[in-house]
DNA sequence: AATTCGGGGGA
DNA sequence: TCCCCAGAATT
C-alpha cells in the first residue's frame, strides 16, 4: 500500500504543470525565506512578498544588516508579524554563529528562531535533499483520507502517529520531489473541501473516498467555539499641519510592535470619548477637541470605529508619538488599519 | 495541552 | 457575516 501511495504521488507530480519559478532554487537561505513566508500563508498572498524579499534582501547579510522596524515595513500586510521579527533574528544569528552560512543540520535548522519541525524538513529536504518528511496541513489531510485514520491530528498521539507514516512514506531517493509532490496534492486535488477525486492518482485505493466518508477527514478534537466579545479601537486622529500622533503597540497584544493612531480600547461603543479615557490608559493629553464619527471597521471580533479630531492645543505625555505626516508610510501598520487609512486620509499616505 | 497570532477565501 | 484554514511560540 506505502509503495503504492509512494509511486503514485511521485508519477502525478510528473505530469503536473512547470512550478513556480520560486520553487526551483536549492538555496538554503531563499527557502527558508520563502516557508517562513508561506506559514499559514496562500502562495497567491506570499509570492509577492518572497519576491520584495528577495530583491531587497538578497542574502542573509542584507537581511541581518537592516532595522527591524524596515522588516516589519515589508512585512506589512502579511499577518502573524512575529514572524518577521523571528526572521530578523534568526538572519543575525545565522551571521554571528554559522558565519552567514545557512546550516545543513536538522538540529542547527530547527533551531532557528520561527522554525519549527515543519519548516527544517522542508528546509533540509528542498535544499539539500536530505531524507526529512515534510508534514503539514496538506499531508495531514492526504494521509488520513487516503488510510482512513481516525486518530486526531491535533493530539500528541496522532502527531506522532502521522509523523512516523509521513517518514516512512517518503521516497528517501528523492525527498525533495516527493515532499513538494504531496503537498501540491494536497492543495490542487485533495482540498479541504470539495475535492477533485475524479482527478487523484491516488482515489482508486483512497479509504475515504471509496467509503464515501471524506468530509470526516481529517480528525479534529478541538472544537472552536469562537464567539469572542467585541472589542471597540477608538482610533484618534490627531494632527497639526505638519505632524500627526501615533503610537507603537505594547507587547503581548494583538499586533505587537506595530504602529497605529492612539486609541481608545473599550468594550461597548463610546459615544463619545474624553480625556479621563486618555488620562486612564496612562497618556495625558490635555486639547479642545471635537468629534465627528466617521466609519466602522469589522475585523474578527474586532470593530474599528474612527474618529476625527480638531485639536487646538496638545500636550502629550508617555508613548505618543509626534511625526512628520510625510513620514507616516515609514511605519507599519496592521492591515485593516492600513487599508482604511490609506483610502479615507489619502493626502496622509 | 490549550491558546494566540491575522489575513484571505468561500459558504 | 460567519466559518475555516494551520505552523510556531507561548502559557
Amino acid at each position: 500500500m506505502s509503495r503504492f501511495f509512494t509511486h503514485s504521488i511521485i508519477l502525478w507530480s510528473k505530469t503536473k504543470v512547470r512550478a513556480l519559478p520560486w520553487q526551483q532554487t536549492e538555496d538554503a537561505y531563499y527557502i527558508w525565506l520563502r516557508e517562513i513566508i508561506l506559514q499559514q500563508t496562500r502562495v497567491e498572498q506570499g509570492y509577492k512578498y518572497y519576491q520584495k524579499f528577495v530583491s531587497k534582501y538578497p542574502t542573509v547579510f542584507h537581511l541581518a544588516d537592516a532595522g527591524i522596524n524596515e522588516v516589519y515595513k515589508d512585512w506589512e500586510g502579511l499577518g502573524y508579524y512575529n514572524r518577521a521579527k523571528n526572521l530578523h533574528e534568526a538572519a543575525k544569528y545565522i551571521v554571528k554563529h554559522h558565519d552567514g552560512k545557512f546550516p545543513a543540520k536538522y538540529e542547527e535548522v530547527l533551531a532557528l528562531k520561527g522554525v519549527g519541525e515543519y519548516t527544517a524538513s522542508a528546509i533540509l529536504s528542498f535544499a539539500y535533499h536530505q531524507p526529512y518528511a515534510v508534514l503539514d496541513g496538506n499531508v495531514f489531510r492526504v494521509l488520513s483520507r487516503f488510510f482512513g485514520i481516525k486518530l486526531s491530528i491535533d493530539t500528541t498521539e496522532g502527531k506522532k502517529y502521522f509523523k512516523d507514516l509521513a517518514q516512512k512514506l517518503l521516497d528517501k531517493n528523492q525527498p525533495a520531489v516527493y515532499n513538494q509532490a504531496i503537498m501540491d496534492l494536497g492543495a490542487v486535488i485533495c482540498k479541504p473541501a470539495h475535492p477533485d477525486c475524479e482527478n487523484c492518482p491516488l482515489a482508486e485505493k483512497c479509504k475515504a473516498f471509496n467509503t464515501q466518508t471524506i468530509p470526516d477527514y481529517p480528525v479534529k478534537k478541538t472544537k472552536k467555539p469562537n464567539k469572542k466579545s467585541q472589542i471597540f479601537f477608538n482610533f484618534l486622529v490627531i494632527e497639526s499641519d505638519e505632524d500627526i500622533l501615533i503610537q507603537k503597540r505594547e507587547e503581548k497584544d494583538i499586533w505587537k510592535y506595530l504602529y497605529q493612531f492612539p486609541v481608545v480600547e473599550s468594550e461597548k461603543e463610546l459615544l463619545q470619548i474624553i480625556n479621563k479615557d486618555l488620562v486612564n490608559s496612562h497618556q495625558v493629553i490635555n486639547s479642545r477637541i471635537s468629534k465627528k464619527y466617521k466609519q466602522k471597521l469589522t475585523h474578527r471580533n474586532i470593530e474599528a470605529k474612527f474618529f476625527e479630531y480638531q485639536v487646538k492645543e496638545i500636550i502629550v505625555s508617555c508613548h505618543f508619538l509626534k511625526i512628520k505626516k510625510v513620514d507616516l508610510n515609514k511605519y507599519s501598520f496592521p492591515k485593516i488599519i492600513r487599508d482604511y487609512l490609506s483610502d479615507k486620509y489619502k493626502y496622509l499616505f
